[in-house]
DNA sequence: ATTCTAACA
DNA sequence: TGTTAGTA
């Protein structure tokens, strides 16, 4: 579908990302550097960012405030593919896949890597290292 | 004026 | 992550 390629069409610089995510521009490079965006580059090696890579940063920033690290981040954002995670998440909740939305299996995702307490954020105080969702 | 890379009194 | 230096 065209729509696709819209999503993927290289459009804005920096400062007009920075305004739209809320994101600095080191953090923006930062995500960048783990592969979680793929921006385009102008021939002055600008980036130009797609409405894709602002919605996979404003993704990034949600998981990252909710308490999960890049090693987290890029476990959920990079797996996507990875049909067995999702299934597993699937059937322990006693649901039908397809009865799942995107959104609900990444929350679910979430509790999941969290409970599992192997991707916790380190630069937050023991006290707020845990956090469960309801 | 804006963005880029590299680096850290 | 912030910030700054020196460019393009």
């Amino acid at each position: 579908m065209s729509n696709k390629i819209r999503r993927s069409m290289p459009l804005f610089p920096m400062g007009t990302v920075m305004k739209l995510t809320e994101l600095s521009a080191r953090q923006i490079r930062y995500y960048e550097e783990h592969q979680l965006i793929r921006p385009e580059r102008t021939e002055g090696n600008r980036r130009l960012f797609s409405l894709y890579d602002i919605d996979r940063l404003l993704e990034v920033k949600d998981l990252l405030d909710e308490g999960i690290n890049m090693a987290g981040v890029k476990k959920i954002l990079l797996q996507e593919e990875n049909k067995e995670v999702h299934s597993n998440v699937k059937e322990a909740a006693g649901k039908d896949k397809k009865d799942f939305t995107n959104e609900e299996v990444r929350k679910l995702l979430r509790k999941e890597l969290i409970n599992a307490g192997r991707f916790h954020r380190d630069d937050l105080p023991p006290g707020e290292r845990y956090r469960y969702f309801h």
